[in-house]
DNA sequence: GTCAGTGCAAAGCTTTTGCAGCGCG
DNA sequence: CGCGCTGCAAAAGCTTTGCACTGAC
């Protein structure tokens, strides 16, 4: 099985992305947008860094400082979730509860891949209830080899 | 119920760090020494900062570069785990895969805690299993607002 | 006596902030 | 035509590296 089948695609994010900045108020500048559509074709995290050079070598180059703004906005409005898998810091969209994933990382290669367990979050879900946080979200990250490294 | 309950310390540690070092060659210095120490009291996982203050305040003064050198060692022995909540990079001793736990991180106040479930970490297993990755740790971190913030 | 361990200072990276100019609404 | 968006450059962390000295074995 491929970790990755079943995590499916999330149409419609950047859409809804667009949307919800409108809605409160905010412009729509060139770098915003390029980076707003990046995002929403993604299948997993991209990193800062990841973003900078994919819109530059997309001809859409975008200044490092506005990335990193862009990312601010969106995560305030919760409409991306940021992936701390040690190193830089990754972004994904965020997605209703019953349709996110998790990472896994290859420790040799540094690949990350999203994986999704229904039994996982159904024992996830268990754990937060029997403690005295509420809590708002919750990250796993599995670390090993992948299948090229082994 | 406290979350941290469930989460034992781990007396012993701190010996057993020593033992792997002197083993594998390495000399024994009191930087190291104190390093170690500190980390075989701690409940759960502590940042490189605050163990440079911790051992300042107790007048045991490392510098910084030693920290990070001391953490780079054991992590290489796997005597220690990086722990990544965002931020700062930080650190624990590294336990026996029956005993180690997760965290919990209060996002209002910053606090970090640790929690332990068994039903949990047979779903972490079970996944594991079921993919192309060999497996070779994991991490779970689950955010919201604690008790007190609440 | 040799070489790992240590401290200080400088360098490297990622991320944030300041500021001036452009352009959306 | 005001104010948010953007880019550049400088600054601000956290972490690593270089180098000389100390001290364990």
């Amino acid at each position: 099985m491929t970790a990755a089948r079943n995590v499916p695609r999330h149409p419609g994010w950047t859409e809804h992305a667009r949307a919800v900045l409108s809605r409160s108020g905010h412009r729509s500048g060139e770098a915003r947008t390029a980076v707003i559509e990046l995002l929403g074709q993604q299948r997993c995290c991209l990193s800062a860094q990841e973003i900078f050079d994919a819109l530059r070598h997309a001809r859409r180059p975008v200044g490092f400082a506005t990335v990193y703004r862009v990312l601010d906005v969106l995560l305030q409005r919760g409409l991306i979730q940021r992936v701390d898998l040690g190193g830089v810091a990754r972004y994904e969209p965020a997605l209703a509860s019953g349709e996110h994933h998790h990472h896994l990382v290859c420790d040799d290669c540094g690949r990350v891949e999203p994986f999704a367990d229904a039994p996982l979050e159904r024992a996830l879900e268990r754990v937060g209830g029997g403690l005295e946080y509420e809590i708002g979200a919750h990250d796993v990250v599995l670390r090993g080899s992948c299948g090229d490294c082994r």
